[in-house]
DNA sequence: GTCCATGATTTTGA
DNA sequence: TCAAAATCATGGAC
């Protein structure tokens, strides 16, 4: 039996519709003079059709003898289905979206942020590794660290509640769309289906509203992030002591200043930096030298002294364990040509002639040492120190450096760092 | 608020 | 891939 025939059966079966209903003497003589199935079928439509124009307790009246009738639901589960057939069929091709991917994203942001899903100190790792990054000092750290957890906190709160409050209003909602339709059902051909689909719509509505919020929070991760853990907002000097180091090792390595990964590695573990921090200062402050010798000068000769001092030191403590009476006699250790000339270079530029040490140091300034140890003799004397581009000097060439002592050039020669 | 120093990042070239 | 160079962004002194 095909839709139309099934329909019109049942449309049939409501010829006692007015027959057995609703009482009105119209309707029962209209129909007994018309005494088709058909037209009584017209003659119901028309009924309900002019509820509309009736008073509102006529209409009640009628609409409850109309809902009363034994053959109402037969009409209306046709209606259904012819409904369902047409109309919501088309929409049904539509509704099947896949999962929102601007929703997925936004999801697994949260989730990576540790603002969705379980709480496991959210972003705790992200914080703890930029804070490492930045190179501040432990404290500084660990309290900016404690303030990132905590305002990020705030926010998992914040998205929580109205996560909550969201659901409630979408599931009151629903069930108050839900109630109504199925009170409406009593009265007009509502199928299940289309109340499913009815929710389906309202919680599409809804999830728009949840996307709204889930932007929100996100943008409000980003910028606390950007706040607290973005490392160039986070720049802090280095402390003095590892500026030291770094320093030091800089200057004593004036020739070739270019630390193997190890070096880098215990400069970072001197400085209490990472190494990519060193690489970072050594990079920084090769071209800052390059462009401004002049201007490193007396930084260069405050190290030069340093280093000299420290070796000095070294070198008599050595003398003195191995052979008292014969102080520079070449032992380990000494004072050695080897051991200073970049060192020496400094030195004699702090004096103006020249310290005043056997002529044996006295180096060719246009030749500076091509190995230079000062504070650093663990590094280069355990292979730390790789000396990669002794041979090009391609720092020394470019930087006309070969002594720390003469200036750099004619002063117009000088190059200010115009990285600012 | 300005200026300079300085750590970090980006771009470029070998 | 690494280093140089340029640039950005911040801290701190004034």
């Amino acid at each position: 039996m095909d839709d139309q025939t099934r329909m019109m059966t049942g449309l049939t079966g409501l010829g006692g519709l007015a027959q057995a209903d609703v009482g009105d003497p119209d309707s029962v003589r209209k129909q007994q003079s018309l005494g088709q199935p058909q037209q009584d079928i017209g003659d119901i439509l028309q009924q309900i059709m002019a509820i509309t124009d009736e008073s509102l307790d006529e209409a009640q009246a009628r609409k409850h003898a109309l809902n009363c009738h034994r053959m109402k639901p037969a009409l209306f589960s046709v209606l259904c289905e012819i409904k369902e057939k047409t109309v919501l069929s088309i929409r049904g091709v539509q509704e099947e979206d896949p999962p929102d991917p601007q929703i997925m994203r936004l999801d697994n942001m949260l989730l990576a942020e540790g603002v969705s899903g379980p709480e496991k100190g959210g972003g705790s790792a992200a914080a703890a590794a930029a804070a490492a990054a930045a190179g501040g000092s432990p404290t500084d750290s660990s309290i900016e660290h404690s303030d990132y957890r905590a305002k990020l906190a705030q926010i998992r709160q914040i998205y929580h509640s109205e996560l909550e409050k969201y659901e409630q209003a979408c599931s009151e909602f629903t069930n108050h769309v839900m109630n109504l339709l199925r009170e409406q059902s009593r009265t007009r051909p509502i199928s299940p289906k289309e109340i499913e689909r009815m929710v389906a719509i309202i919680h599409r509505k809804f999830s728009s509203i949840q996307m709204q919020l889930k932007q929100s929070t996100c943008e409000a991760v980003m910028i606390l992030r950007s706040r607290f853990l973005d490392a160039r907002r986070k720049r802090r000097n280095f402390n003095k002591q590892a500026t030291e180091v770094l320093n030091e090792y800089f200057y004593s390595h004036l020739s070739n200043p270019y630390p193997s990964e190890e070096a880098k590695e215990e400069l970072a573990k001197k400085c209490g930096i990472t190494v990519s921090q060193v690489s970072n200062w050594f990079g920084n402050k090769r071209i800052r030298y390059k462009k401004n010798i002049g201007k490193f000068q007396e930084e260069a000769n405050l190290y030069a002294v340093k280093t000299a001092v420290d070796a000095a030191n070294v070198s008599a403590q050595a003398s003195q364990a191995n052979s008292p009476a014969t102080p520079n006699s070449g032992s380990p250790g000494s004072f050695s040509l080897s051991h200073t000339s970049d060192t020496y270079l400094g030195l004699r530029s702090l004096n103006g002639e020249g310290l005043n040490i056997a002529p044996s140091l006295q180096v060719d300034t246009l030749h500076p040492a091509t190995h230079l140890t000062g504070g650093y003799e663990e590094l280069s004397g355990s292979g730390l120190y790789t000396p990669h581009r002794l041979d090009a000097n391609s720092w020394q060439d470019t930087t006309n450096l070969p002594s720390v002592t003469s200036p750099p050039g004619p002063p117009g020669s000088v190059h200010s760092d115009t990285s600012n």
